[in-house]
RNA sequence: GCCGAGGUGGCGUAAUUGGUAGCCGCACAGCGCUUAAAACGCUGGGAGGGAUUAAAAUCCUCAUGUGAGUUCGAGUCUCACCCUCGGCACCA
């Protein structure tokens, strides 16, 4: 049987949404509920791609059940015009960015028409339009009057191939994130905004959003909170002080040297003898791009000789290091540096040949069941040792298994009060195995444990001295029969050691053996002073008072960069006076335009604005003569970092939204865009609101109050679709083959639409939706007018409920399942009315628009299909309806019975016991316990 | 390395949030319609096994990355481990 006629039907459907006029929001609409549905706008590249239509078809499926369920829904659409590849495009074709952007949107507009998505195109707005454009330049002269836009010389991320400079956002693993090329550092004055200060509150206010987990996560780690404290150090001799920050103020008695970034200004104020040797290394770490310094692997740095800093806390006089391990941007560009208690440290120590000495011991506690602390139970304090005794000529090592316990242990034993740790651990060596004949090679790291003592019934607080010992040979006294009757030695080869032993403490002590490494936990402290066995982390603040600190917070984040060295972007609305200080350009100047006579090809020189006679002479005719104009412009994120608030009034020539309207629409209700925008956008957009709000310019601190990451569609091997693979699919092949509605209800049907994940394309997808699509055609032809028959209604209003539900949390995958099982139902029916058909159509309009109106408009309803109201909730089972109850013994299914739910427990057993299966499971025997939930589960256990 | 999200048939996925594992599709197989094919329709299927049988129906065991645990009952909760994806990463 032939389908339908898609093109025929989309083209009159669309017509007839156009003349009701459908999809004008009235946002001034008192009597509905407003409700704000946005996805991310695309960027004008050209053609639409799979991606766009997974983007905006499946919200419009949301936008449009909304709608229906009384929602008065704002779903917009606009272009993010500027950029980058409009000026490679123009370029590589001799065009004029404008040019290229605009018959780009032109197409778009006609692609983004065939999905029937319902936006309203009345509210478009274009960033690259300076009806726009003049109010990014309005807010961002509203943040430079109150500091938060400030232009500052600062070593700045530069691409050398698209000559220009980059926010750190932009710089992934050290190369451009448009175009793969290491970055290289420049030092550049440019325009910077505030996002630092508000670190602490985009981090707060990320707690009560009810996003998903790893969206808040990754915010988190890009601001990069962390607490710890900054530091005085002075110079020896030189009445010069140095300030270091560091999270581990608890470590500073282990502080051995300080490290200086290499382009710490300090290392010009001091004097030290060996300058050229340090020039020379400073000159080296210049040239290197972010990724050769983070890729090498060993660390280098120079000594700053004939000079030395004061540790507050020892008093000691430690060296000077410069290390480009040590960044210049975070912190204070300074650290102290504790080897024996942080990896870098560690490393260069080691490769330096520096002090390393510990100040933290690990601190264990017991965990298993028989040896957690008894919360109640004062702690008995005692020294104690472990003995690691290696054998006489094997690389085996001695451990006991102790008798009537999991317990496999070193050589262990307390410290009596006239025994030294050696004395103690060579008795014990002797009373426990009879090995005598000892050579102690060294002392390890002291440890400590608090443990809950089975045997005498009591919590203890061991510190354990270590020490390793090696046998000279094997002659061995008796062991007397009080210890054999405790513990059982033997002897363990050195790979089999790690595994057998149990406690904690022994474990890490035997792995800090084989492989020297910094201890960067937390424990107790020691050679500390007075502070010496106190817990580290609760002596922290008292560490930070006494050696004149203070308590400091640093962020990750650094403040972002927005100038931009090119032509295609909204100009910075700032001119300079002769003396070159920077004037805001007054508003009445404003849209400050774009000049169109710039050579827009990128230069060494600079931006290509500068080569604007236009731009130059107007601002000497404006401002006077030697006044110079800004020639960057702004990065794009800051044009769509606002674009949400211009639609609700994208005409507004007074203001660069609607106070009010904002007040009644803001925030977005629910936001859907791709995950890689997740630091970018996502926080730019947060910090610009945060912003604006200080400033009383929009309603509320938050601008988006859910946001779904949606997922990436992967070509149909799987992989990734690019061009060189060969595996990109064009939605607009099968629009014209299956039509719209097919397409949309595949995409939506490939996987849930909540979360980020790849759904690799079936090719043969679209085809089974259109198939879909047919089905449902030819039952309409078979409906009748007439009586209809309640119970297919009643299954449908099921089914209504069930797509509500799961579009609502953006499952449209489960949704369009629940609208193919209800289509099963009714073509089994023998007969069906045109009221249940109208029914299913109604439920079918928000995936397939235009099937449904046609539908609608066959079946005889009246209007559009879009403007009936969704069905009401299906009924709860009625009562006395019968229900199936899985009937179990032991957990296990034996069969199914079918009850009232209102069907008592012993209703329910007597009816179990009529399942021959049941009986046998049985066995005659008499269930010990019955476990009954009404209308779900019978379970019999004997 | 740290943090986050996951791991279910040949594939995409589902499971009322602790109650029949595999809904809905794809692909596949058999059958019907047809001169034939396409289209359409019907039927089937997690894996393994047993008995009866011409066949069907029926029955049992094992199955949600691995191993333990909690529970009458675990894909779902707890612990350990393995793997995949994503974020951060010389951030002191």
């Amino acid at each position: 049987m032939r389908g339908f006629d898609h093109e025929e039907i989309e083209k009159r459907a669309q017509e007839k949404w156009a003349s009701l006029g459908l999809y004008q929001t009235d946002l001034k609409n008192a009597a509905k509920k407003p409700y704000y549905l946005l996805s991310e706008f695309p960027y004008s590249s050209g053609d639409l791609h799979i991606g766009h239509w997974f983007a905006f078809a499946v919200t419009d499926i949301f936008a449009r059940t909304k709608r229906m369920q009384g929602a008065n829904v704002l779903f917009p659409i606009g272009f993010d015009a500027f950029g980058l590849p409009a000026e490679n495009a123009a370029l590589k074709n001799k065009l004029d960015p404008k040019e290229w952007t605009y018959k780009n949107m032109e197409r778009m507009r006609g692609q983004l028409r065939s999905m029937g998505a319902s936006f309203d195109w009345n509210r478009e707005v274009v960033t690259c339009e300076p009806a726009y454009y003049k109010w990014t330049q309005w807010l961002f002269l509203k943040l430079m009057e109150h500091g938060l836009a400030y232009r500052a010389e600062a070593p700045v991320k530069w691409c050398p191939k698209d000559q220009t400079v980059l926010a750190n956002e932009q710089v992934i693993d050290g190369a451009c994130e448009r175009c793969g090329t290491p970055v290289e550092e420049k030092r550049l004055t440019q325009w910077f905004l505030k996002i630092t200060e508000y670190a602490e509150r985009l981090l707060e206010d990320l707690e009560p959003l009810p996003w998903r987990e790893e969206i808040k996560e990754a915010q988190r780690a890009w601001i990069g909170k962390s607490e710890g404290a900054r530091i005085t150090f002075l110079i020896s001799g030189q009445n010069k002080k140095i300030e270091i920050f560091t999270t581990r103020p608890d470590t500073i008695y282990g502080a051995t040297y300080v490290v200086l970034a290499p382009e710490h200004p300090f290392v010009s104020k001091i004097n030290f003898s060996n300058e050229k040797e340090v020039e020379k290394y400073i000159a080296e770490t210049r040239k290197k791009t972010e990724r050769e310094r983070s890729e090498q692997k060993e660390k280098t740095g120079v000594k700053l000789e004939g000079v030395s800093a004061i540790n507050p806390a020892t008093k000691k006089e430690i060296p000077i290091y410069l290390a480009d391990y040590v960044l210049a941007s975070y912190g204070t560009g300074a650290v102290m540096a504790v080897p024996a208690h942080d990896e870098r440290d560690y490393e260069f120590a080691k490769k330096y040949d520096l002090p390393i000495k510990q100040v933290v011991e690990p601190l264990f506690v017991g965990r298993r069941e028989d040896d957690t602390p008894k919360p109640n139970l004062p702690f008995v304090e005692r020294p104690a040792i472990t003995a690691i005794v290696k054998h006489w000529k094997d690389d085996a090592y001695l451990l006991l298994d102790w008798k009537g316990v999991a317990w496999t242990t070193f050589i262990t034993g307390g410290v009596e009060e006239d025994q030294t740790p050696q004395d103690a651990a060579c008795r014990e060596i002797i009373e426990e195995t009879g090995y005598r004949n000892l050579r102690l090679v060294k002392e390890l790291t002291r440890y400590h444990s608090r443990f809950f003592h089975t045997p005498k019934q009591r919590n203890q607080f061991a510190h354990f001295s270590s020490l390793y010992f090696q046998l000279t040979d094997g002659s061995q006294d008796p062991v007397p029969p009080e210890e054999q009757a405790k513990h059982q030695y033997r002897w363990v080869p050195r790979e089999e050691v790690e595994q057998t032993l149990v406690p904690n403490g022994q474990k890490f002590l035997w792995n800090s053996l084989q492989r020297e490494a910094a201890y960067v936990g937390s424990g107790i402290l020691a050679d500390s002073a007075e502070f010496s066995g106190r817990d580290s982390e609760e002596a922290k603040s008292d560490i930070v008072k006494a050696v004149g600190g203070e308590q400091a917070t640093e962020f990750r984040i650094r403040d972002w960069l927005v100038s931009r060295q090119r032509y295609w972007g909204c100009p910075i609305p700032v001119v300079y006076d002769p003396e070159g200080k920077p004037h805001p350009v007054p508003p009445e100047h404003l849209p400050w335009l774009l000049p169109t006579d710039a050579d827009f090809r990128p230069n060494e020189k600079g931006s290509p604005l500068a080569s604007s006679k236009e731009l130059k002479e107007r601002v000497e005719k404006l401002f006077g003569k030697g006044w110079l104009p800004e020639y960057d412009t702004l990065d794009t994120f800051v044009d769509s970092s606002w674009y949400f608030m211009r639609y609700l009034a994208p005409k507004n020539e007074h203001d660069f939204s609607d106070k009010r309207l904002m007040k009644k629409w803001l925030p977005v209700d629910r936001y859907s865009g791709g995950s890689e925008h997740t630091t970018m956008h996502l926080l730019y957009a947060r910090f610009f609101y945060k912003a604006l709000y200080d400033l009383a310019l929009v309603p509320g601190d938050e601008p988006f109050l859910e946001r779904y990451n949606r997922g990436i569609i992967l070509g149909p091997d799987g992989e990734k679709m690019s061009k060189s693979k060969g595996n990109v699919i064009n939605p607009d092949e099968f629009v014209k083959k299956y039509g719209a509605d097919a397409v949309r209800v595949y995409l939506a049907f490939i996987g849930p639409y909540n979360e980020a994940g790849n759904y690799p394309w079936n090719l043969d997808g679209v085809a089974a939706m259109r198939k879909f699509l047919d089905r449902i055609v030819r039952l309409a032809l078979r409906a009748e007018a007439g009586p209809h028959l309640t119970h297919l209604s009643s299954i449908a209003a099921r089914a209504a409920a069930k797509v509500e539900a799961d579009c609502e949390r953006f499952k449209f995958n489960t949704a369009i399942a629940a609208l193919m099982t209800l289509l099963n139902e009714l073509e089994k029916a023998k007969k069906i009315s045109q009221k249940v058909m109208r029914e299913f159509v109604v439920l079918l309009a928000p995936f397939a628009p235009h099937l449904a109106e046609h539908l609608w408009n066959e079946l005889g309803g009246k209007g559009s299909v879009h403007q009936q109201t969704w069905p009401k909730a299906g009924p709860a089972p009625l009562k006395g309806e019968t229900v199936e109850v899985i009937a179990q013994v032991n957990g296990k299914k034996r069969g199914a019975i079918r009850l009232t739910t209102t069907a008592s427990e012993s209703e329910a057993v007597a009816a179990a016991k009529h399942i021959a299966a049941v009986v046998t499971a049985l066995g005659g025997r008499k269930p010990k316990r019955v476990v009954y939930v009404p209308g779900r589960i019978l379970n019999l256990v004997i």
